[in-house]
DNA sequence: AATGAATGAGAATTCATTCAT
DNA sequence: AATGAATGAATTCTCATTCAT
């Protein structure tokens, strides 16, 4: 009977609950439709959680109750609270190479700057906007090293992925100039990120201004 | 007899650890300058510890032993752990007020551009870098209010400050559209700041790009 | 098609597992063939496991897994995890019953002492020596109460039968005395299997050794 | 006010609890007497109720509560709960050593054999049967291994003893023969303790019996 | 009957804070 | 005032057992 209702409401959750693609945190992988929706549930909780009170804050108990699930099952599917956090870094992960792949046609590096800032931008802010976790894990640079070194790597994935549109744009350029070009262009971004959670600035402004700083900062760089 | 070392110990920190100008996050005003020096010291080590392994992970307990103190001395000169943070936020933020008094002379909005910025970011990089503690609790956003509000504030001063400077540069400029620019230059330093602490680039590197960034970006609306 | 695998690894294990004769323990008969293969199965897990990490650290889905069978499946056939070893416990008594059965012959009490030891001790050592799970229930006294009375049952019943070779072979022999020496010959025996488990001596020696012990024991009591 | 009775009952206890000399297992040397006292009280607990229970079932809150300690306090001496035991386990372990310290005089080895095990097995006996605790973890060799070294090593320490023994009465003696020797009364011993933990037999015979036994499997060995 | 996900009481351990000395 | 032992609520995690499929 209560059955019925969870199942239901688990449809609701479908859309926004998916299975991870890469499952490596996982303690093992779900044999039943049921587990693979708890573990969306769990994530989406944690997410959840963990964009209200921080990492540290989220306890294990919090999470469960959050994603209407007994703590046990939580720890079914985890080994322990780090991997839950991994799971998330890794659909965000994900997620964040499906946006990318979409963003990096071949003609993006020969757009006119403002246009190709215009490309790259908004697709990430809606993405990264909408995904109040995912903020607090990739701003808040987490103190234990197991979470800080996938946090790395996917900005490291991101520094890699603009330094390679700089290449393209100018093929003479040395590769360490164009990182490191691409790690403050990163890294401004970050920043403007972290201007919308407690917000400081109307949304709007925030996205035009940032195009701007990028803008003004490139130019000089790559040319319009 | 050990208090005859403790004493010289003391003596040796009195530069680096003071009393707090102001001292409302106090369970009491000390009465002696030996209480005085200890409030100093459980400060210096609690900047320490937050510096090494972040906010959660400092333990009061962690943080008394790095000062040489008892837990209990700790808890009679602050009420609670949060109060311990509240006290390095207000020392920190006297500590950048004394640095602003130093950059903000009359003349520094009418200098140019280049020379205006060298003059903020140089000693602001020097008085911020010496601060592991600072960084972690200006960066990273803590998680609870009692917390996020004076760091808030700090923050809201510092744009003010830079807001201040347009205003004076650009007599006819909006103060609110002043603020924006301001937000947007102390969010740029802060992103920069964060680069540093597991450091992603070179440190000379690091200030030769954020003052690039912010020089282009101010350019268009300051003028040279 | 995993069920035609399985039932071919449950006939290879026939030899070794099979169903309790008194089955007690259990939540109830099983029906079918496959249902008494899949008792003995877990009973032999459950002897593996328990002599590889003892009682406690043995959990339930272990020795599921190591049965190749499903947790729920073990919990159709046992109630609980004491009944588990409890139904451990029936079978090795039982097999305990099979070897007495054939060491006990009428002329067993009337042997020369050392061709009785060597009787009674070369088949109880090497059906012992085999069964690392037997061992560590049946010298380390379980905790649980629920266990300790099968356990003190079997070693009763294994005392009283000695006994009686004593008082076959010394007719007027108080039956309490006689009981006494039995005791103490099982317990010296239990002794010598602990030194066997985590091994402190040759294998060889500690039959030898065993058998000296007791033959100096019994000979002035039994005579030669 | 209650602190004056807990101190009035450390007073009682005082006879029963000490500090072990060895104490390796601690966190932290206690400081002030009370700590001392309370560690023995610990120790004291842990030994009552792992006696009575096992080493498994004997929670660390069920031994705080028995210790009237709370259970933070019995973290702050000991790191976890296998601390406890090793703190338990030097205890008993120099408690033996003073009993062997007495027992083993140079004329000992000299001794007629009767009169000698009566001076080796009366004060150990004594000693043995005092501690339930004891008795629970030196015979039933616990499971983990961070325990079963020290068990290991208190059993080695007794056998190269009585060994020490064998050699000095029988100075040809191959010290490999005199340890498999040892090593055979040793764990006979142990067994016969076994015997009065839940008691199978009267105390008095078990000594009357351990000492016939001990001294016909000698008696060839060594002579009268 | 078989499967394995779900449940939640209970275990070990930590740590902010208090309190006796 | 200074010290550090004492406190216990809170946290992470386990595992025997149940239940939906």
């Amino acid at each position: 009977m209560f059955r019925m209702l969870e199942l239901c409401l688990a449809q609701l959750f479908v859309v926004k609950g998916y299975l991870p693609v890469s499952s490596s945190s996982l303690r093992k992988a779900p044999q039943q439709a049921r587990g693979a929706q708890r573990i969306a549930r769990i994530l989406d909780a944690a997410a959840e959680v963990i964009g209200e009170v921080g990492y540290d804050a989220a306890t294990t108990v919090l999470i469960a109750q959050r994603a209407h699930t007994a703590i046990g099952s939580l720890y079914q599917f985890f080994p322990n609270k780090d991997a839950i956090v991994q799971g998330l870094l890794e659909r965000y992960h994900d997620d964040l190479r499906a946006v990318y792949t979409a963003i990096l046609t071949p003609e993006l590096p020969h757009l006119p700057l403002p246009v190709m800032l215009d490309r790259i931008i908004d697709p990430l802010m809606e993405f990264e906007l909408g995904r109040r976790g995912f903020m607090t894990l990739f701003i808040g640079m987490p103190t234990s090293p197991d979470l800080a070194r996938p946090v790395k790597a996917m900005t490291d994935e991101v520094v890699q992925r603009i330094a390679g549109i700089f290449i393209a744009r100018l093929p003479g350029i040395d590769p360490k100039v164009a990182r490191r070009y691409s790690t403050v262009v990163v890294h401004i971004t970050k920043a403007f990120l972290g201007m919308a959670n407690p917000p400081v600035m109307e949304r709007a402004d925030l996205i035009t201004e940032l195009k701007a700083a990028l803008l003004r900062y490139l130019e000089p760089i790559t040319g319009r």
